[in-house]
DNA sequence: TGCTAATATAAGTAACAGCGCATACAGTCG
DNA sequence: CGACTGTATGCGCTGTTACTTATATTAGCA
């Protein structure tokens, strides 16, 4: 299954975004899930599943409990897959020769270290 | 539709992919999906459709050809969607050690199937 | 003014993803 | 041990999505 097609569901994405501020128990995201979309617990579970076993998330077991954690090694591949596309982050848009110009200088000073936290 | 609803179809990704090039006519986009993915010329056209709409892609029109061109602007919130993640991007080794952990458990929890990549 | 090429739309169908229900499994507590 | 909570799984059902075939639209050209 590819990376964009567990995050195509809305339900996942939102488990994820729990997920992003640490770990929770099934329980717990469960609950939310289950608030925010009316479905039932089975269902979540079946989510959390998908995450699992696609690599998003890890799950630790403590008592009769599961703790998910979000991994980030899936979303690390979307954010590759985005890298080619970063090129037009500044260029694209505008007719502002000016940005234009700012933006090829950003393209050519991709290196390595491609990673966009700098582009805003 | 949202974003990852979009780029959740392979065939909107080749497309996407392509476009990263440069500017495409609809008809060498849809000769390479078709070779790649065997579909119809007007399944390609509704995805190109879907990209139109989505404005992931923006039109103009030359003679009877089409010329399609990338839009990156919901990549970015795709991107933008990533960012409470990147804190991630470097603890995988903390990721690790959990999956170890949670396969040492997985011998008490009969997990039936080994949930390497395939899945399907 | 028809004819052809390029592309888009329409209508019907088939496959798949996600849901609820019922139930099974694992750990904890009395 | 046995009851109880927390979580996962199996199975039909259903709605959505993407496909195919057929056809409409628009531009270029003789």
């Amino acid at each position: 299954m590819h990376a964009f097609d567990v995050l195509g569901d809305p339900v996942r994405r939102c488990l994820l975004e729990l997920l992003a501020e640490g770990e929770h128990s099934a329980g717990e995201l469960t609950a939310v899930v289950q608030e925010r979309f009316g479905i039932s617990q089975p269902a979540v579970s079946q989510h959390l599943r998908v995450l699992r076993e696609n690599g998003f998330a890890t799950v630790r077991a403590e008592g009769t409990r599961r703790l998910y954690a979000v991994d980030a090694q899936p979303l690390r591949e979307v954010d590759a897959w985005l890298d080619p596309y970063r090129q037009y982050w500044n260029q694209r848009l505008d007719a502002l020769a000016t940005e234009l110009a700012r933006g090829k200088r950003e393209r050519h000073t991709a290196a390595p270290s491609t990673k966009g936290k700098g582009a805003r």
